[in-house]
DNA sequence: TGGAAGTTAT
């Protein structure tokens, strides 16, 4: 009986054994004279996420006089796209051309991914609007295309433009949202796309789940955890990864850590969520536990994993760990520390204080400190008071990232809290001479399913005036408590009255007050900061957490903080 | 015998 090779081929997704058929194929000659079963193996290479032997199997088409047809060129593209192989994709398409065969619907796809991924939008735009017939796969490449080169404004006007949308569009659109770092816009396209009658698969769902990890919308990551089960969608890796990553990123890492133990399959990037997530957490000797079950289950840690361990010891406080895992990087697994290593560790050992010895590693680092680096020294350096190192930082700081605000807030507030009032008035003129804007503090809110977002000093909120007088009424209780407010993080340079009003606008301060006025007693209350905790507003959610008596998680810019009974599971330590 | 969309990190 002879074998189908047709078939075989195009079931086959294993590269070795597809390897194996081809050699079979070539020395029985039969690949000689035939277009047919070229096409079906650049196919099947073309399913393989590294399909590099596409390109001299297509040379060895030609070589042996055979004509390529309409389905060579889908294919053959395909692989260049996924190789980044520019000058054999640019030779393809000028092949094609000479054969007529580029103006088949299948082809120009191809070559407007090709160029979609190739980053040069402006001829996939070409190809897209001079071809007679289209359908939503094209246009689907270059809304990703766009998205890749960072242009999510042309992304979306292409979305609105399109004349029919399938679900990969919408897939495509929200993922970009959410990879522009514009997850608000992303939930948003997730119900018109309901509305529109589109039923989310798995991949939108993890898009989804991303978008509500960066907005800490519980409520909505609750929501497709529920849809999930109730339509029966399997907890693929990718989809129980970013559950996990959605529970632990909105304050709730006991949920993500049950997702974890029910997930039959894993990898190493599911493990590297759970640990990271655990560190945000403060849980950082669990972290740890779970970092070396998976290297006894068979994972080996990539350098992301090392950054995730790394980041649990600083969020932990355990240096002696986070000093033997760096030094286990590259005696037990060849990996060596990159930069951003050096960066955790320098971040651990200056926040426990141990200020010589970051200094040291961050003169003895095999590559040069960046920003990152300097930046960790530099936040050792403001919580214990240590000025001459911070000035040393700082002088690095700003000739790396002279635009950064950080750089110059850091310092100031260095000065500030070392009663150098002057010197941090200077550094306030120098910000303003070279004209660095201060990133505005942001925080978010989720109520009823609905985000509110609050800027510092934000007056744009319909409800400010409610707001304002419910924060007089807070401060006014929580003064009883002994709150003082701690002006030493203001650095404006203004009276003492106004210090306090500009204090009390912080971004994360109205948005407590503004949860206080809109929910029941007793609620919880959670709010999403961009930017740290600064430690007079710290300060004043203890003392909320106590006399309103109510549970506040705040997630900052890096870790979570549980308010709660009027302490802190950061025991002030951040 | 053909195509497009997804998860982690300082």
């Amino acid at each position: 009986m002879r074998l189908d090779y047709p078939r075989l081929v195009s079931r086959c997704t294993h590269r070795k054994q597809l390897n194996q058929i081809q050699a079979v194929l070539t020395s029985s000659g039969r690949l000689l004279s035939s277009v047919f079963l070229h096409n079906v193996l650049l196919r099947a290479h073309s399913r393989t996420p590294s399909p590099i032997p596409s390109i001299p199997l297509y040379t060895q088409l030609l070589r042996f006089g055979l004509r390529p047809d309409t389905h060579t060129f889908p294919s053959l593209l395909k692989s260049c796209s996924l190789l980044l192989a520019l000058p054999q994709g640019l030779s393809a398409h000028a092949h094609a051309l000479r054969l007529g065969l580029d103006s088949h619907l299948f082809a120009t796809n191809a070559l407007i991914h090709f160029y979609s991924v190739a980053g040069d939008l402006a001829s996939a735009r070409r190809l897209l609007d001079a071809s007679p017939e289209t359908d939503p796969v094209s246009y689907n490449s270059m809304i990703s295309g766009y998205v890749r080169a960072g242009d999510l404004d042309r992304a979306r006007m292409l979305f609105e433009e399109m004349p029919e949308r399938d679900t990969v569009t919408w897939c495509a659109i929200i993922s970009g949202c959410v990879q522009g770092g514009r997850s608000k816009e992303a939930l948003a396209f997730f119900s018109r796309m309901q509305i529109d009658g589109f039923e989310p698969n798995d991949m939108t769902l993890v898009s989804v789940l991303s978008a509500c990890a960066h907005l800490g919308a519980l409520e909505q990551g609750k929501w497709v955890h529920g849809y999930m089960r109730s339509n029966g969608i399997k907890i693929s890796v990718f989809l129980g990864t970013s559950l996990i990553d959605m529970y632990a990123k909105c304050g709730q890492v006991e949920l993500g850590l049950k997702v974890f133990e029910e997930m039959r399959e894993k990898n190493l990037l599911t493990y590297t969520t759970m640990i990271k997530g655990l560190a945000m957490h403060g849980q950082g000797l669990e972290a740890l536990r779970l970092f070396s079950h998976m290297e006894t289950s068979g994972f080996v840690p990539d350098d992301v994993a090392f950054i995730g361990v790394l980041c649990a010891c600083t969020h932990a406080g355990l240096v002696d760990q986070g000093r033997e895992i760096l030094d286990s990087m590259s005696r037990r697994y060849g990996i060596k520390p990159k930069l951003e290593h050096y960066g955790c560790m320098v971040d651990l050992l200056s926040r426990n204080g141990l200020l010589d010895e970051a200094r040291d590693l961050v003169e003895s680092m095999p590559m040069e400190p960046d920003a990152l680096v300097w930046g960790a020294l530099m936040a050792g350096c403001k919580v214990h008071r240590n000025v001459e190192l911070a000035e040393h930082a700082v002088k690095h700081l700003i000739q790396l990232e002279p635009d950064s605000s950080g750089v110059y807030v850091l310092l100031a507030n260095v000065y500030a809290s070392s009663g150098r009032h002057d010197d941090a008035r200077k550094v306030r003129l120098l910000m303003k001479k070279r004209q660095v804007e201060k990133t505005p503090g942001c925080s978010l809110v989720e109520i009823g399913g609905r985000i509110h977002q609050f800027l510092v000093g934000d007056i744009a909120h319909p409800r400010i005036k409610d707001i304002l007088l419910k924060w007089d009424e807070i401060e006014s209780r929580i003064r009883l408590e002994g709150y003082v407010p701690d002006k030493k993080t203001v650095l404006l340079n203004i009276d003492e009255e106004e210090k306090e009003d500009a204090l009390a606008r912080h971004s994360e301060k109205l948005a407590i007050a503004f949860v206080l006025l809109s929910t029941k007693e007793g609620m919880p209350i959670r709010v999403v900061k961009n930017l740290r905790v600064c430690s007079d507003c710290h300060q004043v959610t203890k003392l909320i957490s106590k006399v309103y008596n109510r549970e506040i998680v705040v997630r900052d810019r890096t870790r979570f903080h549980l308010f709660k009974g009027g302490s802190c599971s950061c025991n002030d330590y951040w």
